[in-house]
DNA sequence: TGTATTTACATCGCGTACGATTCAGTTTAA
DNA sequence: TTAAACTGAATCGTACGCGATGTAAATACA
């Protein structure tokens, strides 16, 4: 990593451009189901393993309980997920998919599917790009920032 | 890009990860100045090219006016910006930098770079990196979404 | 010329995103 | 066995980020 200035503003705008990029694609296939794409994250998680703590969601998501609680707040108003406190640690708090969220799962990564596959990303190797994107995020983690 | 799937969940997951990770960063080393990454994205450009339209500003950035709107007039607030309705079109207004924002730039460089040495990626190809994120930004702006 | 469209910016509503604080429940250790 | 330290959630304040809408100025064009 030589002369970091430059090469390094540039990494992490080209960073931010893709998320934002992804962001919007993922709005726009995710919202004939009135759902945004951390809420997808969430279902993401969840349709992998169900029931789990708020903690675990926000440790797999890298998501803090101040942005992960307002989205799973609005998840349960929407009548995907339901909240029930745990038994063994009273401080905790079970994160369950109703039935409607569990039956939506095949529409939703159908949706999602098609979108990508519409958008075709010419030419990009996606198996490079992500095993340097989460060499990149590893190293992140053994920061103290 | 086959199966596109699982791996595009995960390649976007790992790009919005990063981002985040990059804004965090960011965030500590500009604290000092009181500053936000996406302020400090407005002062590279401003630096680069000082007395743009908020258009131009919007356009290098991928910004809308409805969120740079409020980054500039915060900015403003802050001391390190003033605008000027432009003569030749009444609808537009240029953006310039005060002496406070010029005069910082050295020392704004400076703590993102010692940030940057401190965090050493280890063994991360940024040139590569870099390389594939453009492409894949690239075929974002040449899609309908 | 006069009207229709487009453009530049402003504002609004909603939904993240994050650090800091608070609070109740749990664990540790003296 | 308590007091102290810790942990899981909830809440708050600030700041994006975006689509939609509003408004005035500029441009196109019939």
């Amino acid at each position: 990593m030589e002369k970091p200035t430059k090469l390094e503003q540039q990494l992490c705008f080209e960073v931010y451009k893709a998320s934002s990029n992804f962001s919007k694609m993922y709005a726009k296939a995710l919202e004939p189901f009135n759902l945004t794409f951390p809420q997808y994250l969430v279902l993401l998680v969840l349709w992998e393993e169900d029931g789990l703590l708020t903690k675990n969601i926000g440790e797999r998501l890298g998501l803090g309980t101040g942005t992960l609680n307002p989205i799973i707040n609005r998840m349960i108003e929407q009548g995907r997920l339901v909240k029930e406190q745990s038994q063994s640690d009273k401080r905790a708090f079970t994160i369950s998919l109703t039935e409607k969220a569990k039956s939506e799962q095949a529409a939703v990564e159908q949706a999602v599917l098609d979108k990508l596959i519409s958008c075709d990303f010419m030419g990009v190797n996606a198996i490079t790009l992500m095993k340097n994107l989460k060499e990149l995020n590893a190293s992140f983690k053994t920061m103290d920032l």
